[in-house]
DNA sequence: GGGATTTGACCCTT
DNA sequence: AAGGGTCAAATCCC
């Protein structure tokens, strides 16, 4: 199923690089065109990088008062090992951030800073001379999916999702069961890293965790960060939240997306997100090739071309 | 002692 | 005014 994903969003980038070139007259049109592309592939990053949290077992945690909450590294890096072809997965996500950023950090300059500035402009905080900044829960850059409880283990804790979090607050929230939790970035002190995530369980099903993701992770862009020994958990970006009307086929795109990544959490299946063995990456070929290359729909093809296959011949076996 | 969690209070937005 | 998000002191654990 995972593979599959992969594929859908290579298959994606073609069909969208094929309508960028079309739009390469229309300058406002391309920057949207570009946005979405963005916000897409974020989407598709994320939801392969809880795809794989959920895969896995979720180790034994210390009770309540502890650092219980905390995500230790060293689980992915055994999960990875256990899981087997992960370094091609590993290859992937810091390109793909690489690629496209977060669209939501400021500090960060690149080919699509600029397309990100009508994301920022919809995504304001406020600001206090005296207090830290603040966000309401409709503002952009909110991201949320849905994840399965552990199997195993305590129950009350959601489960990894690759990132290290600090517990700051919980909150009985009205007309809900249960509290919801408010986590920040572990390293948010150091790299001044504005990731947060919220957690709650749902009323209808305690079983499952509803996930907000808000803010990027930037602490993988330091470079005394510790991502060198721990891949996949510091390089890897939580996905903002598109701010522009997705196109039809786009968004059914989302919510197939979505179906998939649900599925994933609820399963106990211990397949993990893994890319085809002849998955033409890494992507930072494509990278290069998507803006570097004065000829992008060459390129492109180039990039996708033996993709069309596999997925005709995979994808649409589900 | 350092770091994480708990929890009541505070502040901001609606 | 109510509800949600964050702060920060107290507490816990290693």
């Amino acid at each position: 199923m995972e593979e599959n994903l992969i594929l859908y969003g290579c298959k994606l980038a073609k069909e969208m690089e094929q309508n960028l070139s079309m739009l390469a007259n229309q300058p406002e049109a391309l920057l949207a065109s570009c946005e979405e592309i963005i916000n897409i592939f974020n989407g598709v990053k994320e939801r392969l990088i809880v795809s794989q949290a959920n895969s896995m077992s979720f180790p034994g945690r210390r009770g309540p008062g502890g650092t219980s909450a905390t995500r230790e590294p060293l689980d992915l890096i055994s999960a990875q090992t256990m899981l087997g072809d992960q370094s091609k997965l590993n290859e992937y996500l810091p390109s793909l951030d690489l690629m496209f950023g977060s669209g939501r950090d400021v500090g960060r300059a690149g080919p699509v800073g600029e397309v990100q500035s009508a994301a920022n402009a919809t995504d304001s905080i406020r600001t206090s001379p005296s207090r830290n900044l603040r966000r309401r829960k409709d503002e952009g850059g909110k991201f949320v999916t849905t994840v399965a409880a552990p199997q195993m283990g305590n129950l009350d804790l959601p489960p990894e999702d690759g990132y290290t979090w600090r517990k700051y607050g919980q909150k009985e929230i009205l007309g809900s069961k249960y509290p919801r939790s408010y986590y920040r970035c572990t390293h948010q002190k150091f790299y001044n890293c504005p990731a947060k995530k919220q957690v709650q369980r749902l009323d209808h099903d305690p079983f499952t965790f509803e996930l907000t993701y808000r803010g990027t992770h930037t602490c993988h862009l330091s470079s005394t960060a510790p991502s060198a020994p721990t891949p996949l958990p510091e390089q890897a970006l939580p996905p903002p939240v598109t701010s522009l009307p997705l196109s039809s086929s786009l968004a059914n795109t989302s919510h197939w997306l979505s179906m998939h990544i649900t599925t994933a959490g609820a399963s106990s299946s211990t397949s993990a997100a893994r890319f085809p063995a002849d998955c033409p990456l890494p992507v930072a070929d494509m990278a290069d090739a998507m803006f570097n290359s004065g000829s992008s729909s060459s390129s492109m093809d180039l990039i996708f071309s033996s993709m069309d296959d596999k997925w005709d011949s995979e994808v649409k076996k589900d």
